[in-house]
Parts: structure tokens; C-alpha cells; sequence
RNA sequence: UGGGGCGUCGCCAAGUGGUAAGGCACCGGAUUUUGAUUCCGGCAUUCCCAGGUUCGAACCCUGGCGCCCCAGCCA
């Protein structure tokens, strides 16, 4: 299991400190809150390494929490990939499986109790016109009419709003704060908004569900979660949590935000992810190509690479655009130690070992003498040419003296790969690439979509490669180096009689780059 | 003169008044029956800019500049 960061980041020290200072009374519990509206990717991924690992560096508890407060985008299926998916980069969330929906009630309370008190009422205006009456960032907004309305009236109204009376959109429960504030999310934020939606868990129960910012704070709060990780774009929003709380005289987590992790030539948006399975882009949620952890995990990449991924790049709060060469470094360390070496040729030609009795395919410059990988020296002495010109066939003879053997004061030129013909199992092997061509897909120019930004040459299929026998016992997943090649497993597609296998990365290749 | 966040090597990132860690990338060189691995060595007189405080500043102060986020009944 991975070890402690080398360098502590903020959010470490400062949970260090609390520690320290025996505040919550030396009580440590964190929480991963995603939303079951798609499948988790690497920049989860950051965020689970931090929750789910400060809590075990620490001696504390990370709960997993479903926010699942919108039924209209959610779905059971997400929860089971989530869950899988968060075991998988080895965490354990042990009996803490939360879900906001399961403080529905709960939080219906919390909204009669702040409509008592003066500090929420029930909207009549349309979305439209509160966008209008919401000013801009550099103009104040203007007071709704139904601001003043009675407690009775909005106890009333809100009631109504439960049971059904009203359709969807038209009236929703607002947190009456300030119109003026400069922080649009005080702008008497929405609290309540009528859906008439199943929901996954809660079924038919419910017409009315709140929002996020009115459920997120509460449910860190009913958890008694002591600091609540989040990204920066959340910064804005936690004054209006705060508030919250103050208001409800509730236990107040407090809230620590960092920079979402940004990965090069890839994106990381929920929206344009689903985006891209929707239009078969790519070929699932779990295409090889996806930088969602299913994804990478059908490609070959180790949980724990993807863990010391997150341990590298650390925590902080500037805007970082992290290089997929950090990642690939990662996942080349951790394959070295563990991938067994096994050999496959991917662009055969076919040679003739004229003086050795079975015959063999491997590449060899015509001319010269190479070695068979833990075989001997062979040198070619012919070659046979289609009517292209393409070689097609060479004809080698072999030195006996070397197998196993250094050879006697001659500078072989290389060391090749190679596989028996008569023995070598037909494989179909798929490359991949970076699947768009631009360091930031869809943030280039005006009007580009970002589909139009993806790599056409990201998957290549090599349906006849020849693969060494033992390959034939590869389990799906199962990492192997394909000496010279690169790192492979075998896809989950592939069948006993059909092996496919994935690249998951190349090995480095410093005579590419000479070159 | 809206609010919030951020600016240390090509990309991340330590450092928070005592004279710039580390990783990736890159460049050398050694070993090697994977042009892999491993191994040595190199890689910011400088911390967005300009002033100021100080014996001394990336760290403190002042003023600029630049980038990101916010106007969903999404999360």
C-alpha cells in the first residue's frame, strides 16, 4: 500500500495542526461525495488519494457519500462503478456508506426551521425572471416580490410544494440572504426545487428535492465531517454553507478547497465525457482510451500507479496542467517490477534459418548479424522480395557457439524479439494514443467543438500478430512486458480462441528520440 | 474600484526572513542477450514585474501585471 508523501501539502499540515490542537476533539473524518451521474476518471481519482489517504495517514475515518440530490441524472449502475471503482485504487470506506438522499427529511426540516425564522421563503417568479432580478457581477439584483411573504404563508407553501400541488418550475423555496451581495451565491440562492422524478433510492416519495449548496453543508454537518475537501471552484460557495450552518446552529466542518487535477490532451468534464460515449466516440465508459478509472483500468494501468500518480503531483491550488508523461512514468514503474517479459511480434517477417531445422519470424536488417533474444547469433545471408520490392523473406544461418554464449570479439547489432512460427499463437493487439490532438480540448478557439479536436489515429487494431505460446494463459488485466515493445494485458473482450491485447504504454525509447 | 482563488525551471512542486528540496521532461556517460531496466553526472546567481523595509526577502509592505472561477430551479 502506498506510503506517506514525501512533502506534505496544505491540507495535510493544516490537518496535522487541528490534530495537534486536539480540536473536535482529536476526531479526524473526511468524505468523498460524488455524484452518480457518471463513471469516476483520474481527477477522482486525486481526490480519493487525499480524502480516503489523509484519513488513513492520520488515524481517521473517510466516509463514502453519494450527493445524490438530483433524480433526474442519476442512476443505480453509477453507484455500483463508483463503488467498484474506489475499491479497486484500494480504499476501503468500511460501514461509512452515506447518502444524502437518506437526510431528505432531515433536510426538509432544516428548510422549515430557517422559513421560521425568517430566513427562507417560497418563490413564485420563473427561472427566467429570477436570472433577470439576479443582477450581474458588477450589478446588484433586485428583491423579489415574494420576498416579504408571510412565515405562514411560506410554511404553508412550502408544505404545498411537498405534497404535490404545484408542477415542476413553479415555485421553488429561496434562502433569503442579500440581493446585493457581491458573491453571487448570496444572491438569495435556491433551496428547493420541485421535481416530479423518481429517484433511484427514494422512489416516488419525494416531488420536491434540494439543491446541492443546501444539502452539502447539512449532510458534512449530520456526518460530523471535520474537514471538508473540495475543489476551488466550490471557494465561492462556502460562505454560503457557513451560513447555513450558522443559521441551523448546527455542527460546522470546515471546508478546504484545492485545485482540480488537469490532464494534457485529454479532458476531464463529466459533460463532455458523457459526451463522448453518448455519440460512440469512443467505445464505452470503459474504452482503453478514456481517462476514467475503468478505462484505465480495461487498458492495463495498476491501481497503484494511478495511486503514486496522485502522490506526485500533489495538492495544491494553482490552476496545474499535469503532463501524461507523469502518469505513463508511474504506470512504467510499477509494470517494471511486476510484468512478466514474454515476446510478441507485431510487424512480422518472415526468416528462414537455413541451416537450423524450424523456421522463425522476427525483423532483421539484411546483411548483418543480430541475436535472437535467448537464442543465438544469426546472420542474414539472403533475402526474397515481392514484386513491390518489399522484402518478404530472409534467409539466415546461425552460429552455433553462440547460445548462451558472448560472442567472440564481434559487436552484435542488436537484439531482436522473435517468435516460432510453428508454435506462435495468432493475436490481435490494440495501440492506443493520446485520444485528442490539443493539450486542452474545447479551450482553443471560439466555436471549436472539442470532438473536432480528437486524435483519428488513437486506436490502431493489429489483428495478425504472432504472441508466444505461453501467452495463451493470459488472464484479462494481467500486465506483461512485450519485450522491446512495451507494457500489455489482455482486453476483456478477449476470448481463449481469439486473444486481444491492449497496449497499456510503450517502453521508453531513446533511439526514437536520437533519431 | 463586483467577489473569490492563483502566480517558484518546459510541466508539477517544496520552501513562509538567513542566502532555491524533489519528481516528470530534457542533455551527457557507464553497465546491459529487452535501443528497456539499473547506474552515475548535468539541468532556476533566481522565485510575474516595479519600488520599499531589513545586515539579509521567493518569503514582510506598497503599487502594478497576468491567469483561473462565479450571474443553473446542475453538482
Amino acid at each position: 500500500m502506498s506510503t506517506e508523501p514525501q512533502t506534505k501539502d496544505f491540507i495535510r499540515n493544516i490537518v496535522a495542526e487541528d490534530l495537534k490542537n486536539n480540536k473536535n476533539d482529536g476526531r479526524l473524518v473526511t468524505r468523498f461525495p460524488p455524484e452518480p451521474n457518471g463513471y469516476l476518471h483520474i481527477g477522482h481519482a486525486k481526490s480519493i488519494c487525499l480524502n480516503f489517504g489523509v484519513a488513513r495517514e492520520q488515524g481517521g475515518v473517510c466516509h463514502l457519500r453519494f450527493d445524490d440530490t438530483n433524480p433526474v441524472k442519476e442512476e443505480t449502475e453509477f453507484i455500483d462503478a463508483i463503488k467498484t471503482d474506489v475499491s479497486w485504487l484500494g480504499f476501503d470506506w468500511g460501514e461509512n456508506e452515506y447518502y444524502t438522499s437518506s437526510y431528505f427529511e432531515q433536510l426538509y426540516q432544516f428548510a422549515t426551521q430557517l422559513i421560521r425564522a425568517g430566513k427562507a421563503y417560497v418563490e413564485d417568479l420563473s427561472g427566467e425572471e429570477m436570472r433577470q432580478m439576479r443582477g450581474t457581477l458588477t450589478q446588484a439584483g433586485t428583491n423579489s416580490p415574494c420576498r416579504e411573504r408571510s412565515i405562514e404563508d411560506n410554511l404553508d407553501l412550502f408544505e404545498r410544494m411537498r405534497n404535490g400541488e404545484f408542477g415542476n418550475g413553479e415555485k421553488v423555496l429561496r434562502a433569503k440572504i442579500d440581493m446585493a451581495a457581491p458573491n453571487m451565491n448570496l444572491r438569495d440562492p435556491a433551496m428547493y426545487r420541485i421535481l416530479h422524478a423518481h429517484h433511484h433510492r427514494t422512489g416516488n416519495e419525494w416531488c420536491i428535492y434540494p439543491m446541492y449548496d443546501f444539502a452539502h453543508g447539512q449532510s458534512d454537518s449530520i456526518e460530523q465531517i471535520t474537514h471538508s475537501i473540495c475543489t476551488l471552484e466550490f471557494a465561492d460557495h462556502r460562505p454560503l454553507y457557513d451560513w447555513f450552518i450558522e443559521q441551523l446552529g448546527i455542527f460546522a466542518p470546515r471546508q478546504y478547497e484545492f485545485a482540480r487535477l488537469n490532464l494534457g490532451y485529454t479532458v476531464m468534464s463529466k459533460r463532455k465525457l458523457q459526451q463522448l460515449v453518448a455519440q460512440n466516440h469512443v467505445s464505452g465508459w470503459d474504452d482503453p482510451r478514456m481517462p476514467t478509472l475503468v478505462g484505465m483500468r480495461r487498458r492495463g494501468f495498476p491501481a497503484r500507479a494511478i495511486r503514486t500518480f496522485c502522490e506526485r503531483i500533489g495538492v495544491g491550488k494553482s490552476d496545474s496542467w499535469i503532463d501524461m508523461s507523469v502518469l505513463e512514468d508511474c504506470v512504467r514503474e510499477q509494470l517494471n517490477e511486476t510484468a512478466p517479459r514474454a515476446m510478441c511480434v507485431i510487424d512480422p517477417i518472415k526468416v528462414v534459418i537455413t541451416d537450423y531445422p524450424p523456421k522463425k519470424f522476427f525483423r532483421l536488417g539484411p546483411g548483418r548479424e543480430v541475436r535472437l533474444r535467448n537464442s543465438y547469433i544469426i546472420k542474414c545471408n539472403d533475402f526474397i522480395c515481392d514484386e513491390h520490392g518489399k522484402i518478404t523473406e530472409l534467409h539466415c544461418t546461425h552460429d552455433a557457439a553462440t547460445l548462451g554464449a558472448a560472442p567472440e570479439g564481434r559487436k552484435v547489432k542488436g537484439i531482436i524479439h522473435w517468435v516460432s512460427q510453428a508454435h506462435a499463437l495468432k493475436v490481435e493487439v490494440r495501440q492506443y494514443d493520446r485520444l485528442f490532438n490539443v493539450e486542452s480540448p474545447g479551450a482553443s478557439k471560439e466555436g471549436v467543438d472539442f470532438i473536432d479536436e480528437m486524435n483519428p489515429d488513437s486506436k490502431e487494431i493489429i489483428p495478425c500478430c504472432y504472441a508466444e505460446p505461453s501467452l495463451a494463459n493470459a488472464e484479462i488485466g494481467v500486465p506483461y512486458q512485450f519485450e522491446r515493445l512495451g507494457y500489455f494485458c489482455a482486453d476483456n473482450e478477449s476470448k481463449s480462441d481469439a486473444l486481444v491485447f491492449n497496449r497499456t504504454v510503450t517502453l521508453r525509447d531513446s533511439w526514437q528520440k536520437a533519431k
